[in-house]
DNA sequence: AGCACGCCGACT
DNA sequence: GTCGGCGTGCTC
């Protein structure tokens, strides 16, 4: 037999099968098997995608030399899925594949230098052992070493490391009569205390056994009793996988049922038909905020269960909180597997294992939860569809709501995407009768809307020395402060942080690789840059004129927290900025601590617009509703009516009365008018308009094409030849614009130019692409690069 | 991506 | 004569 193998090695040349034979001593070995195979000199990590009889490549074949897992990591979907996506995407198809398993899959390689005549075994640099190439870095060495390879006293050994492993428990067990072990009891010796601490707990809970290492720990009974005890053959010792469960110590509490009203029922009545006929039908769930679509989910997953399907629900990572995930446990408690970022490797591969072997049928995770290995899929849901965090940004970029249509089109599934502001793509889509919409108009337990009061900001007096609170909105955060009632404040920018400027001569610090500033991290105390990872220490003095008055200015919020103290006696203050979040588990931590009243004002910025509900909130107020607006992106609208909408929900409860202040300086702009009537379908028809007029999606379908280089001639240069190649091959109606140089001039030492083909019908755009791609590599060979981005987040 | 091979200039 | 720099080509 035959395997075809996608190579671990991410190049336009090794982006193809290669063959290889299947020696019959490889018992397991099919598609989706993850396997080590010679490649050249090395020997790599690789993915079996078809297994056949006949050889089909003419010259010499190699053999698979090794399969790694038990259990075949890829399912035939996701073998499928991954050549669909590879050429959708324009990416390697090794790089999707990654993408669709959790990091311990990824191999990590090794080079050894095994030294191969006595006389080499005897030099020190060996001291009779084989040494890891990437411990020799002297010049010396490295001479040493190559002497050594070409007379043949040394060689190298390529390895392939396999991360993958299972936590091991060890376990006792017994296999002798209760009567036999009050025997040897009788027979201990009467100094034996522990041995006999040991006999009687396997007499009183001859039931429990076997019993784990820890819990015989616990008892008092160390490692050399239980040595003792197994090689008299009382107990046996084995050692067991186990998952690492995180919420295994959360006792999470059966709930119930919770009735539908009528129009929750009547759109849980269309989902559920769907899912009984097998249909890849695709639903948009529009219910506004606390209209209870969360219910619907569960309902439509209890009756995907119930027809022996699984379910696979994706919520944005921000919104994937304790309490979201508790209310799916608390429904289908062991049968629900959560795959998220906060979890820790190992963790995050055991909950996948669970979802492999088939232990839980319901998945909950963000976006690349959205190639969980579930088999049998009865529904795919995908709540806060609009959120842009399920676009990948960086490769492969693939946005998971599209896998998610491929994923329902092979399960005949439906698929219910649902928010309270849709996208205006899929909204549009629902228009064309592409999606089915379903509406949910009331609030599920008649919850009052918050009021909404917008403070123009041109007419505004300003509280303190800056320009950002007005006095208005200070007095009634000190009025709710002292009804002792909370409020969240919530600056809407993207968090510009902590950068570090020179009084004496205005210097701000860069990255050397790119033309951004550095940022400051506090925690680690050290300069350092976003988009290259480039890091040093915390200057005292100017790089450049060497004064010692440099300022490390503060983020908005810092500075607006540090304002509030200032004007508000006492005040305390829970901050939440990409500074404050940045460690695992802070981001819960802080939301807990407001919870549970440690704070009387939440600041942050976008990211505490979802999350958790506080029954105490009873004041949201939006510091800048335009920054969102200036921004010169297409959607930036939709952005802030998105946002705004979202916060306007979060004030006011049943029993109090919420209000949301927004301070705007366009308190006409319609986005801002309509969030604060929470009127999603009004914002709809005015955005589609204003998207009409500028030829913008949703009416055309975007594609920006960058040329990347380290030379930036070279680039420019390469960019107005592909520009001119898609203007040629590309249909009349089709527009092509750019090439433009990117905002951010050089990035780790790239420069990137950037072309953005806006179409409605192209049916010659992948080949025309993909021809591009091989042109590229083929004129400009080394330092030319071309990335393809669909739908891109962010075009002018 | 690596890794090797080969060609050429520079240096014992 | 040999070391090492880089351009070129291949990996089943
Ligand atoms: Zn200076
Ligand atoms: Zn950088």
């Amino acid at each position: 037999m035959f395997a075809e193998v996608i190579v671990d090695v991410a190049a336009k040349q090794t982006d193809k099968t290669f063959e290889y034979k299947i020696p019959s001593e490889l018992k397991n070995v099919a598609v989706g098997s993850r396997v080590v195979v010679p490649f050249g000199r090395r020997k790599v990590q690789g993915f079996v995608v078809d297994i056949h009889a006949e050889a089909n490549y003419q010259g010499e074949l190699k053999e698979l030399s090794l399969v790694l897992d038990d259990q075949i990591p890829l399912i035939p979907e996701l073998v499928k899925l991954s050549e669909v996506l590879a050429r959708k995407l324009f990416t390697y198809r090794i790089s999707i594949l990654q993408a669709m398993l959790p990091s311990m899959l990824k191999a990590g390689y090794k080079k050894n230098i095994v030294p191969l005549t006595d006389s080499a075994r005897a030099l020190p640099i060996f001291n009779g052992k084989v040494i890891d190439a990437a411990t020799v870095r002297s010049n010396a060495d490295i001479l040493l070493i190559n002497k050594l390879l070409a007379t043949k006293a040394a060689k190298i050994d390529y390895v392939v490391k396999n991360k993958a492993s299972h936590k091991k428990d060890v376990i006792y067990s017994i296999s002798n009569s209760k009567k036999d072990y009050l025997e040897i009891l009788a027979n201990l010796r009467t100094n034996a205390f522990k041995q006999k601490i040991l006999l009687n707990d396997i007499i009183e809970n001859y039931e429990s056994y076997p019993k784990r290492q820890q819990e015989l720990a616990n008892l008092g009974i160390k490692s050399d009793v239980l040595r003792n005890a197994v090689n008299n053959n009382w107990l046996q010792k084995q050692e067991v996988d186990v998952y690492r469960d995180p919420t295994a110590a959360d006792m999470i509490h059966a709930s119930k049922v919770v009735q539908l009203n009528a129009e929750q029922q009547a759109a849980l009545d269309q989902i559920n038909q769907q899912i009984v006929r097998k249909n890849a039908k695709t639903f948009l769930l529009e219910g506004i905020t606390g209209s209870g679509k969360t219910e619907v989910y569960l309902h439509a997953i209890a009756e995907c269960l119930k027809n022996n399907k699984s379910a696979l629900m994706l919520v944005p990572e921000i919104a994937l909180t304790p309490q979201m995930v508790n209310q799916v446990k608390s429904r289908f408690g062991k049968d629900v597997a959560v795959l998220h970022s906060a979890l820790s490797e190992g963790e995050k591969y055991d909950e996948w294992c669970r979802i492999r072997n088939q232990e839980t049928h319901v998945v909950v995770g963000a976006r690349s939860a959205i190639f969980a290995p579930l088999t049998n899929i009865g529904l795919i849901i995908i709540d806060e569809e609009h959120e842009a965090s399920y676009k990948q940004d960086n490769t492969p970029r693939y946005h998971a709501r599209d896998v998610a249509i491929l994923r329902s089109e092979y399960n005949h599934c439906p698929l219910v995407l649902g928010s309270a502001t849709p996208s205006l793509y899929s909204r549009a889509r629902a228009q064309k009768g592409v999606y089915q919409l379903l509406r949910l108009n009331n609030r599920a337990n008649n919850k009052e809307l918050p009021k909404v009061q917008i403070i123009d900001l041109k007419k505004a007096m300003f509280a303190g020395t800056q320009f950002d609170i007005s006095v208005d909105m200070l007095n009634v955060i000190k009025k709710t402060i002292a009804k002792k009632e909370q409020v969240i404040l919530l600056l809407n920018r993207r968090g510009f942080s902590n950068f570090m400027l020179c009084r004496e001569c205005g210097y701000v610090l860069q990255c050397p690789n790119c033309d951004i500033s550095l940022n400051y991290h506090k925690d680690i105390n050290q300069m350092k840059c976003h988009y290259c990872g480039y890091e040093i220490n915390k200057p005292y003095v100017c790089p450049k004129c060497h004064s010692k008055h440099i300022i490390f200015l503060g983020s908005g919020t810092q500075k607006i927290q540090e304002e509030l103290i200032n004007m508000i006696p006492n005040v305390r203050i829970l901050r939440m900025d990409i500074d404050t979040t940045r460690k695992k588990g802070s981001y819960q931590k802080i939301l807990s601590a407001f919870g549970q009243g440690q704070a009387d004002i939440l600041l942050g910025t976008q990211m505490i617009a979802k999350g958790l509900d506080f029954p105490n909130v009873t004041l949201v107020c939006v510091v800048n509703a335009d920054i969102g607006l200036a921004v010169s992106n297409y959607n930036a609208s939709e952005k802030t009516f998105d946002l705004l909408t979202q916060v306007a929900g979060r004030a006011g409860r049943a029993d109090k009365e919420g209000l949301v202040l927004i301070q705007t300086y366009n308190p006409d702009h319609y986005a801002i008018k309509l969030a604060s009537v929470q009127d999603y379908e009004q914002f709809y028809q005015s955005e589609m308009r204003y998207r009409y007029i500028g030829n913008y999606p949703p009416f055309y379908f975007t594609t920006l094409v960058s040329i990347v280089s380290h030379n930036e001639p070279l680039a420019a240069k390469q960019a107005f030849l592909v520009k001119r190649l898609l203007t040629k091959k590309l249909s009349q109606a089709t527009i092509v614009l750019g090439p433009t140089p990117s905002a951010i001039g050089k990035i780790n030492n790239q420069y990137f130019y950037q072309i953005l083909v806006k179409y409605k019908k192209e049916p010659y755009l992948a080949e025309t692409l993909s021809y591009i791609q091989n042109y590229a590599q083929d004129i400009a060979k080394n330092d030319i690069n071309v990335y393809i981005d669909q739908e891109p987040e962010n075009i002018m």
